[in-house]
DNA sequence: GTGTCAAGAACGAATGTTCTTTTTTAGTTG
DNA sequence: CAACTAAAAAAGAACATTCGTTCTTGACAC
């Protein structure tokens, strides 16, 4: 029989992902160690084990949070009326700034996919999550705006996609690596390429 | 005085280098270990100190050798008869292949630019050479073909860059992530939305 | 033989994790 | 409602291991 409420064990690991997540930011995801966690929560290495099986749990938890909230944003243009090419990869970029999901973070967490095995198939689910959203987009965008009928829609979105979802993970790139990074610019240059 | 030639001390310094790439390749930048590199070059601890200052040393080497690459590719396009957007770009990524600068690498550097700083500033003199280059043909282009006055050709070409930087980028992210990556269906995407 | 190179044992510092101890908690009893 | 209890959570010292680097030794070139 536990000792304190489900809430505040969630609470805890939370407050924890947070703490590895600022640690993340600051170190890069390989080079943050199990001290700087501790350090950095406040807690101390028998509190973060009693809530996480090792770094390598928190890890995992901490790429759930950075990469889980793309998706949301893109579920949110369901409601509106059908977004153009343009309107969705601007909402995918717009919607990174604010997040836990800092494009540095996102950057980290990409190159630890090419290392780790979990991280490598997280990511590809949040990908294949977020192809399916523009899909979706797109062929709307297409039948009723491009006048196609669907086998039409169908290549058209299907030759659309690669540089759709290739100019969003550029805008992470840039914006990560350039201090000086003109986001503002960066839509412009995507609507321009997108046409409207 | 030195008992070695000079090319063999660079030959030896290559090797070490070379072999660095393996590993980073294998297990990322920052999980890669000296162990790893001594074991991987077939030297030993001595050896490799008497060549460079330390693993931060190793990687700078790695990154320059991976990151380097990518200019050489565009300035033999300066040759050929002015090419568009779409060929720029493309010769961008294709030079890739066959190229120490495996995606997954360049992932690595650029995830590692984020928290050490002579990566960073090596990134950013590349990107800094790769807009120069894009700009050079870009500016040509618009003259030549969109029939643009300098003035014009200059708002044109600033349109266009973010996006076409973006592009690249993207190719790498995803001949990085993928598996499955399908090379051609992203190059024919670029020519369509950088139409023709 | 003198001066450089390579080998590999050896070093302290730092790593991720575990273990023991102390503190805190919720539930029970008087 | 106060005191007690059993159990769980937190603290932090302690652990073996691995890290990057240095040092000592022997081998080899000129």
């Amino acid at each position: 029989m536990p000792k304190v409420t489900a809430e505040y064990r969630e609470a805890r690991r939370d407050e924890i992902t947070a703490a590895a997540l600022r640690c993340f930011q600051a170190r890069g995801l390989a080079a943050t160690s199990m001290s700087d966690i501790i350090a950095e929560s406040g807690l101390s290495a028998g509190a973060i084990y009693g809530h996480f099986e090792g770094k390598h749990d928190i890890m995992m938890a901490a790429a759930r949070e950075v990469i889980g909230h793309r998706i949301a944003d893109l579920r949110e243009l369901a409601g509106e009326s059908a977004p153009s090419p343009a309107e969705v990869v601007t909402r995918m970029m717009t919607g990174l700034s604010g997040d836990v999901a800092k494009p540095s973070l996102l950057l980290q967490v990409w190159a630890q996919a090419m290392v780790e095995d979990g991280v490598r198939e997280l990511l590809w689910t949040v990908f294949a999550d977020i192809r399916e959203a523009f899909d979706h987009y797109f062929m709307r965008w297409a039948v009723e705006h491009e006048s196609l009928d669907e086998v039409a829609a169908r290549e058209w979105t299907a030759t659309l996609m690669p540089a759709a979802v290739g100019l969003a993970q550029g805008y992470i790139v840039q914006s990560a690596v350039f201090p000086a990074f003109d986001s503002a610019a960066y839509l412009a240059s995507v609507r321009s390429v997108l046409q409207q």
